[in-house]
This record gives C-alpha cells, structure tokens and sequence, in this order.
RNA sequence: GGCGACGUAGCCAAGUGGUAAGGCAGCGGUCUGCAAAACCGCCAUUCGCGGGUUCAAGUCCCGCCGUCGCCUCCA
C-alpha cells in the first residue's frame, strides 16, 4: 500500500478532506499546472508556486520522495502575439521570461522542480496522444470549408464523466454564453487538441497538416510522460479547474483506460488585490491589469516576506494583498528572525530550560498537528510563534547557549519545512556601509558614557531617518537596516 | 442566469458539536539615561443576519444579505 501518513488532504474531485496516500509506497507523483510565459509573472503565480514548494517541502519532511513536474506553456496566441510585437521569435521570447521566472522562484527559496518540461519539448508525444484519441474515437479532425490544414478537437460526448471535477453538467456547458461557435465542430462543447496554423505563426508537422497544440493536450502528454498514467496529486489554481483540468481528465482518462487521472486535485486559492482604478476587489491577473509584478515586489522586500504572507491564510482560501497586510508580515518576520539572538545568560539546566525543552516539544507537535491539516499553514505559524515566545522568554531568564541554541534548532528546521529561511538577508548595502556605521556607533557609546545624551540620541535617530535602526542591549549597540 | 467558495476583534487569521489559537496595531506595566527589542497584563459573553436540529452550534440544516471565483485566455 502507502507509506503511512496522518496527513489529510482537501481533493476537489471528492470535495472532502481524505487521508492522503499514494499510489507507490512512500513516493508522491505530483504535477503543477505551471505559467503561460508571455510576460513578467505576478505575486499570483508566486503564490502558487510557494503553496505547492510548501506541500512539496512538508511530503519531504514527512518522509515521502517527491517527484514534482511543473509545466510551462510556451505556445500559445498570447505568446505568439507578443513576440511579433516585439518583432523576435515567440520561442526566444518563452525561454526568456522562463528563464526569468526561475530565477525569481529561487530568490522565493522555492526548491526546483524534478523537471520543468515545455510544451514544445513534448511534441512527438502530444501528436502521438491526440493519434491515439482520435483512433480511439474520443476526437476528430475537422477543417473549415476549403482549407486542407486541419484542427482537432476532443469530443465531449464520448466522455461519459465529463464535468466530474467541476461539478458541471453538459447542459450547463452547452448553455454557456462564452463558447465559441464553430461550424465545423460537432458540439459546441468540444475544444481543440490542435489548433491549425495560421500564417506567421510557429508549427509543428502533423498528420493533420501544419499547426500546434491545444492549451489542455500538452498536460496530459507531459504528465504521461514524466508521472505514468495515474498520478497522486495535481494542482493548481483554482481558476484551472474548468475547463483546463476539467479537460486534462477528459484527455487521459480516455487515453490511458485508467481513473482517476489524478487521485487528489489541490487547488489553490487566488491573490486578490483592489483594483486602482474601480476600487473593487479582484483576482490580480494578467488580463485585469490589476498585478504587482514579482520583480517589483523584491524591490522593495525579500522573498521571505511573501512567503510569510502566503502562509499566513490557508491556501484554498482567497488572500487579499495590500501595503496594512504587507507592513504586516514584515514585522511578523521581524518577530520570528528576533528569536535568533543568542544567549545572555549561563543557565545550562533548571526549571527555565526544562520549560523551554517542553516548549520546543509542544511547538514540534502542534505544528505537525495542523500541517496534517489540510496544509494549515497558519496554524503552523502559531505554534513557531509560540516557540518564538519561549525562547524569548529563556533567554530573558538567563537560559544559556546550549539549550537556547537547541530551541532554536527546532525553530528554524520547522521555518524551514516552510521554507522560510529566517537568516535575514544581508542587503549588498549593509555590506558596504557597515565599517561606517560601527565608527558612528563607536563614536555614540563614547558619548553615552559621557552622559552626552542629546548627541547620542541625534545620531541614533538620524541614523533611523536612513533606515538604520539601533538597538542598545547589555552585550552592545545592535543595529539593522529596516525599511 | 448556472455552478462553487467564503463572511470570526481596528486589521490579518486558526478553529475536530462541548463553550473563541496566533500575529499586527492599541492601552497599562517591567527593563532602559531616553528609546528600541524583549517580557508581563488588558484587548470578541461572541463568530454577516434570521430561523431550525441538539443537553450543547462559530462549527450541522434551511432561508436571507454581502464578498469573491468559474462558466472555454487565466496560478
């Protein structure tokens, strides 16, 4: 069977939280619908992104071996209607805010994919899955009037179970306002596997002439590839669960014989952001216009503090983002890497540091307790807030380096589980004006010891003005950058 | 219009039918030359509203109000 777990997962397939196993003892399949890459990703798609590296993170730690397979869609009309406006080739244009995008997962400390497969690097096998489809009777080619090159699209009819995931039924759909009408295919509901070219656009040979693959099919065709024919988990946002996923499982199961496609579907919940302009409240996406780029965000704040901000609320529900929220997180991330310092005292046993052993047990199980819990992260958060508490406590009561050093220990490998590193970055500046600041903080203790407070505190708080910030402590002046 | 989710203090937010975690902000205190940080204490007789089930409901059921998402571009 399974490797043993007490973790319970939310599937939107059943719509109930289940204990969570898997197919294989002790190794977790798992697929994440990943970007379209036609411009800079937002905090949304970071969002995600950090929901399932914390997933990811935490299967780890339970003990499982996670294959973890992240998509990329690097074809698409948004893709290609961007390169020509740009005038460079839409491949070129896809590598690079891919590329980009990595780079800005690894600033967020999310741990890399198993493999990060493109859709235009799957295509003998997407060409293959939709040969066999239509061999299979679950899709057909169709052209308009006069035209040799060919689309493809799944018939929905054949599908017995469609709708399964979204809980629509085929009334519903055809009853949809948005679904184009195309003469050619037989039902309105059915959707394309492969699209024919037009001209200026890139294309793949194909048995149905010239022409590049639908949005859905690259999912099936890469999961299979890279995942088998049957998977543990699935996920994405929750905006993917119609048609997009609703699709993929019409697709492989068809294809394969085998169900379910997937046995847990994890979505998650979106960023909502105000829109400046309406002021409503609103998913923040590409097409609204309503988005913080991740660029922009690590102008001013280090990846941690996003990631703070995902875990604050449970990932199935919608986060609201803005500056109260964000200033926020920075001072809860504050409070969490405050717990850091070290000891002032000498005590190496007693009832204080029996207390804060306890507390280090006590925090190590209520965290586990609510991971088990359907991911919930924010509960999680308590118990290391908890923990910050007791170590703040010891160390006031004189607790020495051994124990505090433990207790520590204990608070970062749970942080870390998160993947919150709560070493604070060092700003490049920090690095550069450092040997200034300690001449200025040199110069104020001199003056403190002189009673030559007026000068003292004009040098601590202009300091402050620039974003230094100090603090006096029995053991020296501290100081930081704060924003 | 159809389907779905959600509504807990000033703000964010957790909550297995048994009597409201945690964080931020605020207030009072300890410490400090003063601050900061840290610590101690205070801060929801109450969980959108109205019914119902139950010995017991934030938690279950029904209705209403509000917010958001999806209904073939969406993380």
């Amino acid at each position: 069977m399974s490797t043993p777990s007490e973790l319970q997962l939310y599937n939107t397939l059943t719509r109930t939280t289940e204990p969570f196993t898997t197919l294989e003892p002790g190794v977790v399949r798992m697929y994440v619908c990943g970007v379209t890459v036609y411009d800079d990703a937002h905090i949304g798609h970071a969002m995600s992104a950090i929901v399932f590296d914390v997933m990811r993170r935490y299967l780890e730690w339970s003990g499982y071996h996670v294959l973890h397979i992240v998509n990329f869609t690097d074809v698409d009309d948004k893709i290609i209607n961007r390169a020509n406006l740009l005038g460079i080739d839409p491949h070129e244009l896809a590598e690079r805010y891919i590329e980009e995008f990595l780079e800005q997962l690894k600033v967020l400390n999310v741990l890399p994919a198993t493999r990060y497969p493109r859709a235009t690097g799957t295509m003998p096998d997407i060409i293959g899955a939709i040969e066999r489809l239509i061999e299979q009777g679950y899709a057909y080619a169709a052209a308009p009037d006069g035209s040799t090159a060919q689309d493809v699209y799944f018939r929905v009819e054949r599908f017995e179970t469609y709708g399964k995931l979204s809980r629509r039924s085929r009334e519903d759909m055809l009853g949809g306002t948005r679904v184009e009408v195309v003469a050619y295919k037989e039902s309105p509901a059915d959707f394309a596997l492969w699209k024919a070219a037009k001209t200026d656009e890139p294309a793949w040979d194909s048995p149905w002439g010239p022409g590049r693959p639908g949005w859905h099919i690259e999912c099936s065709a890469m999961s299979l590839k890279h995942l088998g024919e049957q998977m543990d988990i699935h996920g994405g946002g929750n905006d993917l669960i119609f048609p997009h996923h609703e699709n993929e499982i019409a697709q492989s199961e068809s294809l394969t014989g085998k169900a379910p496609f997937s046995r847990f579907w994890v979505h998650n919940g979106m960023l909502q952001l105000v829109n400046a302009q309406t002021g409503q409240v609103e998913k923040m996406s590409k097409s609204l216009g309503n988005l913080v780029t991740i660029k922009q965000f690590l102008i001013d704040d280090d990846g941690a503090v996003l990631r703070l901000l995902v875990l604050g609320s449970h990932y199935r529900k919608p986060l609201t983002y803005n500056e109260e929220v964000l200033a926020d997180t920075r001072r809860k991330l504050e409070r969490l890497r405050g717990a850091l310092q070290g000891a002032t005292g000498s005590h190496e046993t007693g009832t204080s540091v029996d207390t804060l052993v306890g507390a280090a047990a006590a925090a190590r199980e209520q965290f586990t307790f609510a991971m088990n819990d359907d991911l919930n992260t924010s509960g999680a958060l308590a118990a290391l807030f908890e923990l910050v508490r007791a170590i703040n406590v010891a160390r006031d009561a004189g607790v020495g380096e051994g124990p505090l050093l433990e207790a520590q220990t204990v608070l970062l490998e749970l942080a870390g589980v998160l993947g919150l590193s709560l070493e604070a970055s060092t700003p490049s500046t920090a690095l550069e004006v450092g040997p200034f600041v300690d001449l200025l903080l040199e110069l104020r203790g001199e003056l403190r010891q002189a009673k030559q407070f007026a000068l003292a505190d004009k040098v601590r708080d202009r300091l402050s003005a620039l974003g230094v910030v100090l603090e006096d402590t029995p053991q020296g002046t501290r100081w930081k950058f704060e924003r």
